[in-house]
RNA sequence: GGCAUCAUGGCCGAGUGGCUAGGCAGAGGUCUGCAAAACCUUCUACAGCGGUUCGAAUCCGCUUGAUGCCUCCA
């Protein structure tokens, strides 16, 4: 039996502004897509963001027993900037600042991306295609459009027709647009243009001469547009109508727009039920970006080698912070919070650790049950982690409570307890548990701690508190810190 | 300029008409040789002004402020 017949999903919808049930196409089975980085830089914690919510979303519907297809894409064509009537390709601008070739360029920081979202424990894609993979798809679906008539080719570009979609389809819709107003209030000059109106966009370009990355086609030596790849790869994989789709804000207009234009073009039909747009992740109050610099690096945050924060965080604690906000919510990156999440998620931990620790009685005193369903409830309601986590602090405070003896439980419901409190922490959210350690020289540093401890121990038995405190205090000194509980002294590395 | 979104206690951050999350910090307590740690308790907020309502942080209007998109960006 699987949890998805009795956990009902209210998700938030883009199209539609407001929360609808969650109903997949094929019972059971979940096809989803989500808008992946452009490899030509490192990929910096806005960026993770955004993974990172919807590894939450894949793995929350995993854990409820859906199959579920996640395609998560690799922009590794270059794009021009200013829609393809001129300014720079970046991953060409990389190569060449680099001294790479371009597909070098896309690989290094393809590798980044992939050991980046592993550190953050995030699971790998169902599909992983990349849009040089798929130029073959991608110049059928331009073929496509201009048979249909939505496209028109010049000067070996091939253009998508807004104006023209816009007569008998709703150019704008997800983003809340009108094209009459784009239109009014356009500033662009379309003097130069090979296109009909600004608001066209590539769907094909011929590439200049100094453009390495080109690619034969009926029209030109050229490469592909950039919202294109989306529709190829997401069709491909997942069909012409598919349930979840998702991305950055940012990608809302014009991408997503885009997106949906040349799928109800050349498929008549509209090609995603449920859009999810992740909010974006801010730094001094501003957007984190690769082109204004304004961000920080994965890296960065765990050596703590930068000027924004005061320490070095783990993968986990960042990851942690993130959830405590909920994914449509702008969240501001700052060391106050992430300390305080630090805190918090320690706190977590140690209750968790607590459990082997509980004993049983023959009735709980409390209500496991309709806890679980909270948590449950929580991930339901549009995948609202903050509120789940809050409902997990309420499971260490049980914790606790149980340890201390204040409350009671029966065997079945620590079970329940524990299991639900595992599940949700690791398999849904996806955190690890960094006090675990368990290498070699890990095991060897807390044996060697025991025996000081054990010194300390004997020491304050004879009330030699001289010693005693010298022990405490020079491990402090070195930041080993001792936790003197009532069943005996344990350690942490701070 | 256009289109959106947002404004919550010392800080971070949920919540969308009455039952008023959670974390961090602060305060008090338990424990302890002292301390730290840990645990427990506690602090009761919703930008401003007006309106709707028996009742609004939550709905409507205006004002102010911030942000996002309209150029590549997650």
């Amino acid at each position: 039996m699987s949890l998805y017949k009795n956990q009902n999903i209210q998700l938030y919808n883009s199209l539609t502004k407001q929360k609808e049930p969650f109903t997949p196409i094929h019972e059971g089975a979940v096809g989803m897509y989500v808008c992946g980085p452009t490899v030509y830089s490192n990929v910096h914690m806005g960026n993770c963001r955004t993974f990172l919510s919807f590894d939450l979303v894949f793995r929350y519907l995993k854990h409820l027993g859906y199959k579920v297809r996640y395609v998560r894409n690799i922009t590794d064509a270059g794009h021009l900037e200013n829609d393809g009537e001129s300014g720079d390709d970046p991953i060409l601008k990389k190569a060449r600042i680099e001294q790479l070739e371009p597909m070098e360029v896309v690989q290094k920081y393809t590798v980044d991306f992939h050991e980046t979202m592993a550190k953050f424990n995030a699971l790998p894609p169902s599909i992983e295609p990349t849009a040089t993979g798929h130029i073959i798809e991608q110049i059928a679906i331009v073929e496509k459009l201009i048979k249909e008539g939505y496209g028109y080719e010049k000067n070996g570009s091939v253009y998508f027709d807004v104006v023209k979609f816009n007569e008998d389809h709703a150019y704008g819709k997800l983003s809340g647009r009108q094209l009459e107003d784009m239109i009014t209030n356009t500033r662009e000059l379309a003097a130069q243009s090979e296109k009909k109106n600004p608001q066209d966009f590539a769907l094909w370009k011929k590439a200049e001469p100094q453009h390495i990355m080109r690619w034969p086609s009926p029209w030109s030596e050229g490469f592909p547009g950039w919202h294109l790849e989306c529709t190829a790869m997401s069709t491909k994989y997942l069909g012409e109508t598919f349930d979840i789709h998702g991305g950055g804000m940012d990608l809302k207009f014009p991408h997503h727009e885009c997106e949906i234009a040349q799928a109800e073009a050349s498929n008549h039909k509209s090609p995603v039920n449920y859009w999810l747009h992740a909010n974006m992740l801010t730094l001094n109050g501003k957007k984190m970006s690769k082109s204004t610099g304004n961000n920080i690096l994965p890296g960065e945050l765990f050596s703590g080698e930068n000027d924004i924060l005061k320490k070095a965080f783990t993968p986990t604690v960042a990851k942690f912070f993130m959830y405590q906000a909920h994914y449509r919510s702008i969240l501001d990156f700052s060391n106050d919070a992430l300390e305080a999440s630090e805190k918090g998620f320690n706190r977590l931990m140690d209750a968790l650790h607590s459990l082997a620790e509980i004993s049983t009685s023959e009735n709980s005193s409390l209500d496991i049950a309709t806890w679980k369903q909270a948590c449950y409830d929580a991930m339901n309601d549009d995948f609202n982690s903050p509120i789940l986590i809050a409902h997990l602090f309420e499971g260490a405070k049980y914790i606790n409570a149980l340890k201390e003896g204040k409350e009671t439980i029966s065997a079945t419901d620590l079970q329940e307890l524990s299991t639900t409190m595992h599940a949700f922490i690791f398999d849904v959210l996806g955190l690890e548990d960094t006090q675990a350690g368990g290498d070699e020289a890990a095991e060897k540093l807390s044996g060697a701690i025991e025996l000081l401890i054990e010194l300390r121990n004997k020491a304050r038995a004879n009330k030699d508190f001289a010693t005693s405190d010298t022990i405490r205090d020079e491990l402090q000194e070195v930041g080993i810190q001792l936790k003197d509980g009532k069943d005996g002294t344990t350690f942490s590395l701070s």
